[in-house]
DNA sequence: TTCATTATTTAGACAAATCTAAAAATTTTA
DNA sequence: TAAAATTTTTAGATTTGTCTAAATAATGAA
């Protein structure tokens, strides 16, 4: 069994791979609000526990059990997110801290219970997808636009915010559902996303990307 | 705030404090399984915060800002108890350690819905009384045969377990609802109790004990 | 009421996770 | 490609909660 503060690192590590691979320690660090030095330190700790795979310097990886473990903690943040925004009113944007917490609490049963007592959703409340109890993540019809790259297109299938501001937003930059788009590019910096709507060139911030759901084709 | 370590030495203290008065560092070391060494320097610490009042080798009380404190963690543990046992068919002794985690989760928002949702529960699965957020008890027409003293007397009205095992045993002992007993004695150094009902004189465990439910009068 | 027993505290040490400051390796830039 | 800048690691210290062993206080028995 992993510490507390092991999964948090496991699950950051884990983020932190879609994006950069290996993982640099200073990412971490940001990441988890401390210093580069702690990082090493811990690093060193999970990889004689065979969580990650260490080469000084070059950052880390997860290793196949290392990757069961995040994904798990991921599955329990997720479905305590659901139950959150399902069963106890909360907005989408309240559920995150306390799921930070929740995620850490120690039972397979409550787990499978909980899962059960959802009716087995696939999705968190911000449309990212939930592993099931083998870490294995279903298919979705439908991807996050922050998570294409240049070159990709596809069709605005959903959003996963709801809020009227945010939809009025959309509305605006004429990104509504049923749409084509094509990502021009990811902009390294921010993450913001140029793309084309209609021959019309636009900029959308990472924070919106994450909230529109794509089509691939 | 305080750690979760203190939490459960705030816990601990609380529900030692109904036993005896002041508590004694051993009792704390037997129920958190750790040394009196260790609870010394503990009970200083909280000590210092004013959580407790400390008087070498007299042992410990609540202050009136831990009792909230630890009223507080009884009302976490039993809310999730009843959300375990109602929504998620938890038997009542799987819950424990279960609850014993969750109520260190740090959320007035998540515990304010969560009393809301189990439609504000005033007892727990195992007949315990739930405080409300004020820290304040509703007084309960009945009380576990447990909390009874030498010379009380009343009325089984109920049973806080249902397993047929248990049920059988008090058939056996003739303890049903309806029947008047008498408290003659409770013994000291494991908790049982010496009780009379219809003339007859019977000895229960304290286990036993605690989920009988009782009118007094 | 003195001695033995039990309970509690103190002193010093340890493991986990963190930090600062300095050293070492890597990457960037000129 | 050598110097500068950045990133990462090491060394040593700190905090929290724990421990063992020894010292001290309180309690109980003769």
């Amino acid at each position: 069994m992993q510490s507390y503060t092991e999964e948090n690192y496991l699950k950051i590590i884990y983020h932190l791979s879609e994006i950069s691979h290996p993982v640099q320690t200073n990412a971490i660090a940001e990441r988890i609000h401390t210093k580069a030095a702690s990082v090493t330190d811990m690093i060193k700790k999970l990889s004689e526990k065979e969580l990650v795979n260490y080469v000084k310097y070059q950052g880390v990886t997860l290793t196949e059990k290392g990757k069961l473990t995040a994904i798990n903690i991921v599955r329990k943040h997720r479905l305590w997110e659901v139950f959150l925004v399902d069963k106890l009113n909360f907005k989408w944007d309240e559920v995150h801290d306390v799921a930070e917490e929740l995620e850490h609490i120690q039972s397979n049963l409550l787990i499978e219970r909980l899962d059960e007592f959802l009716h087995f959703p696939s999705v968190d409340p911000h449309g990212d997808p939930i592993p099931d109890k083998h870490g294995n993540f279903v298919e979705l019809a439908f991807v996050k636009l922050s998570k294409l790259n240049s070159g990709d297109n596809g069709t605005i299938t959903g959003v996963s915010e709801h809020s009227s501001s945010f939809l009025k937003h959309l509305e605006k930059l004429g990104l509504t559902l049923g749409k084509r788009i094509e990502i021009i590019e990811v902009l390294e910096f921010d993450g913001s996303v140029e793309l084309l709507v209609e021959q019309q060139k636009t900029n959308i911030s990472r924070e919106v990307a994450k909230h529109i759901l794509i089509t691939k084709n």
